[in-house]
DNA sequence: TACATTTATAGACATAGAGTCCAATAAAAG
DNA sequence: CTTTTATTGGACTCTATGTCTATAAATGTA
């Protein structure tokens, strides 16, 4: 199965439209926008969206499946590096990622027009928590010293997840006042042990949480 | 300021308007609805409903309102039955809350056109929370024995919000498997002791995880 | 009850944006 | 250079929005 090589025509239409997107997103909202403005944007004619697209939504979906990717596989590379500090590693890695795309992220999580953003996000992140949980070396002792009462993980995986977008909401609502390693120390601190437990994840050696809100900002 | 006492055919229409939609959103979602078919579920002119109304998203923003005060409604009234039960019963009455509605509720926090629903919800959710912290009895005490490294409360707050949120989105989603009362200690065991710590709530005495999951359950 | 006021209504109207189609043109592939 | 494919502007239909007007009906009050 060789990919057909896409006409180089194609992929440049697509990502002008991509590009436009994004950006008037940024600018302003997404929910206003029509497609004659993401066209004229992307200075490409109209007609031509429609030979790409179905509608303004799925251009979005596309053009942000591309970010999700790479948040997950963010994770994956983490996986043979198995240690004790992989969680809160992981952790600190989803927080850069957003603050990356901070201006983006903030438009489609607090505006109205966020449409599937949230529940997509929501599922992204409880997969990786269950990824982690699965895969954390210490887990499986854990679990096997405390046959604790089963509560789902895929429970657990949404609390976390939930969780998580919160904490990042306000984050980025309030122009990100601690870095994203300070925001992985507070996440993981809130987390420990209750959720860590449940989900069998190692918290062993947590850094006391004053040395590192004190340490200096990297990030602002 | 007395109030000049409604036309009733007011009250009548802006009744049946509200009713029509949130109806009409648990059948087919809210982006897809029009006006028309807004006024038509309702038996009233479509003109009459510009009379009321600016557009679609007003009607909702007010419908839901009146759901959100009932929300905040439950927690006011344990404001004077403090005690230490008071967080875990708040949390019971939350989840209850979202059982209720949870027709309305599904559709709102997964479909795409949940719009502006769900930071609406985040920021309700984590008020109730800064105030449950702020009024409980042993806050104070706690706080003072640990003057620990203070993070704001808001993040903490919003925190706690997502969790809320992201366990009732998997609730929800998966037909309530749990009953409000199950969900709230789960909720609340996740929780301790690293949230609790950080809002200053007392996590006294909880019930047995296990007692708790293997009670019968009431609610379905 | 009768009246003055307010609201509801149907239908007409203007406008905007979505989505489709086509013929002409431009550009890439081989 | 030839063939194939993509882009383009413009025209077109359709749906829904939001406004307006004249008429009918309901309401609160004298």
């Amino acid at each position: 199965m060789v990919q057909p090589k896409e006409d180089r025509r194609i992929q440049r239409t697509r990502q002008l439209l991509s590009t436009a997107l994004l950006k008037l997103i940024e600018e302003r909202g997404y929910d206003s926008l029509t497609v004659n403005d993401i066209t004229e944007q992307a200075n490409v004619g109209r007609a031509t969206f429609y030979l790409h697209y179905e509608d303004k939504e799925q251009l979005l979906v596309e053009s942000l499946e591309e970010m999700f990717s790479q948040l997950e596989d963010l994770i994956d590379p983490l996986s043979e590096a198995l240690g004790e500090e992989h969680h809160s590693t992981a952790t600190r890695l989803l927080f850069q990622h957003f603050a990356d795309h901070h201006g983006l992220y903030r438009v489609l999580l607090t505006e109205k027009g966020a449409a599937m953003v949230f529940p997509r996000l929501l599922e992204i992140i409880s997969q990786i928590a269950e990824q982690i949980a699965g895969q954390d070396v210490i887990s499986k002792s854990v679990s096997a010293k405390q046959p604790q009462t089963r509560v789902s993980t895929n429970l657990v995986a949404h609390y976390v997840a939930g969780a998580f977008l919160g904490s990042v909401i306000w984050w980025l609502n309030n122009n990100r006042p601690y870095s994203a390693q300070q925001m992985a120390a507070i996440y993981v601190h809130l987390m420990d042990p209750g959720v860590t437990k449940a989900l069998g994840i190692a918290s062993a050696e947590l850094p006391e949480l004053s040395d590192v809100l004190a340490s200096s900002n990297s990030t602002l």
